[in-house]
DNA sequence: CGACCCCTATTCCTATTCGGAATAGTAGTC
DNA sequence: GACTACTATTCCGAATAGGAATAGGGGTCG
């Protein structure tokens, strides 16, 4: 069994893993516009520190250009380590924080018009989010077939699309059982 | 503006605006069988110092019963300050860990077998989790309908019930893109 | 009745994560 | 040259995670 990262620290790995040489700045930037749909982005000091475990343990190579900034590129190491996490070990079960259910819960609490409001907001905020990664995927098209860099990241892309269109048709139906319960 | 609380705190004030008294033992039970299919379920440890510091805050109150043992009911500001939380705050973003969409997006550093297995073993887990969380949903019935103790809760367990149906649907429908790929 | 096992109850421990803010430098625009 | 925004990295304290450790009690079995 290779050695225990925290699942950031693969992740990460996972994003190197396209060729790009990138600098700590980059990989959150990257982060925040792929990774946020289906992985929370970590935080820059996260990320900082993540970046100093892996260099440290050979999975990454940091590259200081001329005006000192550091990018970093995975190892052949680093892509083994990666490999083998994806090999050896069960991936588990996803993990939700969902503060618009955790209110739902609690409804009995305000009157419905709140509860109906903030699921009316939250069906805004994904069509805001599912934009957000239809632009993502778009960027993907003309690389995205089987065998070529960008496949298997479409097919998460497309899982996405699809998780957010299901969410707002439950909470459509949510808002419609409502309605029909009364004031 | 009311006092600020993680989020965890205002989750578990929330379990105890349903009527019981719960041991910080019991809280966990309870997050574990009924909050954990939306809402991580904190560590124990983490309950434990957030009825700490609800406590502190005479959000809720301990009442030690002949063993010693402490329970725990919410107060009525606990109660005012979950509802005030939940007019005067925005709810938010889910936040979402999402391993097995993880490991897709790295799928090209794999076989393609192995990315299949572990969607396979992803919808065999879904299923699992909906029978968990059906069991919930039928003990809501008989007091779930509207002005009801669980109607609520039990408009939260068909959220969770249509999200796991959604997703088998999409990840049958990745590993069926996956063959239709090749080898 | 004692041994054993499991459950309940709470504290303890370390590592990771969070959420940027703070700090410093650079590039582009006006 | 001033100003703004971006890039790059470090810093900080709090929250979260993941139980394990510790201790006590109840139930079952021989």
């Amino acid at each position: 069994m290779g050695q225990d990262l925290p699942v950031t620290g693969y992740a990460l790995l996972g994003l190197l893993t396209f060729g790009d040489e990138l600098t700590g700045y980059e990989l959150k930037q990257r982060a925040d516009i792929t990774m946020r749909f289906y992985w929370v982005s970590p935080a820059m000091s996260q990320i900082y520190s993540e970046l100093a475990r892996l260099s440290d343990r050979g999975l990454v190579a940091a590259v200081a250009d001329d005006s000192g900034t550091s990018r970093y590129r995975i190892t052949d190491e680093g892509r083994e380590v990666v490999r083998e996490w994806m090999t050896e070990t069960p991936a588990g079960f996803p993990v939700l924080k969902h503060p618009v259910a955790l209110r739902l819960l609690m409804g009995h609490l305000t009157d419905a018009a709140t509860t109906r409001a903030m699921l009316e907001r939250y069906v805004e905020e994904l069509a805001a989010a599912r934009r957000d990664l239809a632009e993502v995927r778009a960027g993907l098209v003309g690389r995205d077939e089987p065998g070529q860099n960008f496949h298997h990241p479409s097919l998460v892309a497309d899982w996405g699309l699809a998780y957010f269109d299901s969410e707002a048709r439950i909470a459509r139906r949510t808002l419609r059982r409502m309605s029909a319960d009364g004031p």
